[in-house]
DNA sequence: ACTTTACCTCAACCATACTTGAGCTTTTAA
DNA sequence: TTAAAAGCTCAAGTATGGTTGAGGTAAAGT
């Protein structure tokens, strides 16, 4: 290894357990970044391992790919992130999980009222209606999030 | 109306709030039936109203229409489902869901003290570990669920 | 009767999140 | 020094969950 501190995208992958095309395509997708040594092959910094662990543990939570970009977007660019930095990102989605952990138990307390019981009304029954859904925006920046219903 | 008790692909699509097309994508998954009539249009028995609205209950929990199916197999094919029926569904999900919640909960309270933490091993971090993963294959019978881990 | 609306099939397309493969270059190890 | 291993780019393919459009038939309204 000709630098400690600087890891090829081999050693990112195998470290972290993904392929080198997931790297690619994280880096294509504006998610990670990398520098090019003399013979372009990509370089990271150490710092990409945690990005990489948080990009996946942000997945499990049902992240999309987009929002965590738009999420990690707020770490520093000119130095490497700080323990407050990823903090930050930390409580963000801490307040997340709150939220969608109570609309599961909301759902999850409807199902046995509302899945055997008379209301058909699609539009008014707690396990059909949209209304739950709201509270997702306030995660990440601007999030446009513009998806019409169906007609 | 012909029959009271027959729906229309377009009057069960605008109660659902659901487009046709959705209605045809479920029934080539399997996850509808219909009969035809004479003009060789779809005609529908109201349960499938409710069959709909679990349908999509199911997907906000985040089940995907493969297990979804899976689970609406259990439903008797020849008779309407009773609201016992209905309920064995409920519970198996509600099951679910509460695996569900608590692996949020447990994510959630790795976030803080992982993310800002020195625990670059991601093969130990509990942020990053795939174990609560498992969870999840007692929903639906059998799953195989074969997809190898990246290498 | 005739026009409009609804419905039909089939193929193609969209987004997300990646993976695979071809063809070629660079690094590394014996 | 040379062969294997690792890396590069770009295009195409995979799976999920639908949507859109073309070209044609059926049913409903007036």
């Amino acid at each position: 290894m000709s630098n400690e501190a600087t890891w090829s995208v081999g050693r990112v992958a195998k470290r972290c357990g993904i392929k080198v095309s997931t790297l690619h395509f994280y880096e294509q997708k504006g998610l990670i970044r990398s520098w090019r040594n003399q013979g372009n092959q990509r370089r990271y910094k150490p710092d990409v391992l945690r990005r990489i662990s948080v990009i996946k543990a942000a997945q499990k939570l049902g992240i999309t790919l987009e929002k965590i970009k738009d999420t990690l977007a707020d770490l520093p660019d000119n130095r490497t992130p700080t323990v407050e930095d990823w903090e930050r990102l930390s409580t963000r989605w801490h307040k997340m999980l709150n939220n969608r952990i109570a609309r599961l138990a909301k759902l999850r307390d409807s199902l046995g009222s509302c899945i055997g019981c008379g209301c058909l009304s699609l539009s008014k029954c707690p396990l059909y209606n949209p209304n739950d859904e709201v509270a997702e925006h306030d995660i990440g920046p601007v999030l446009l999030n513009s998806k019409s219903s169906a007609t």
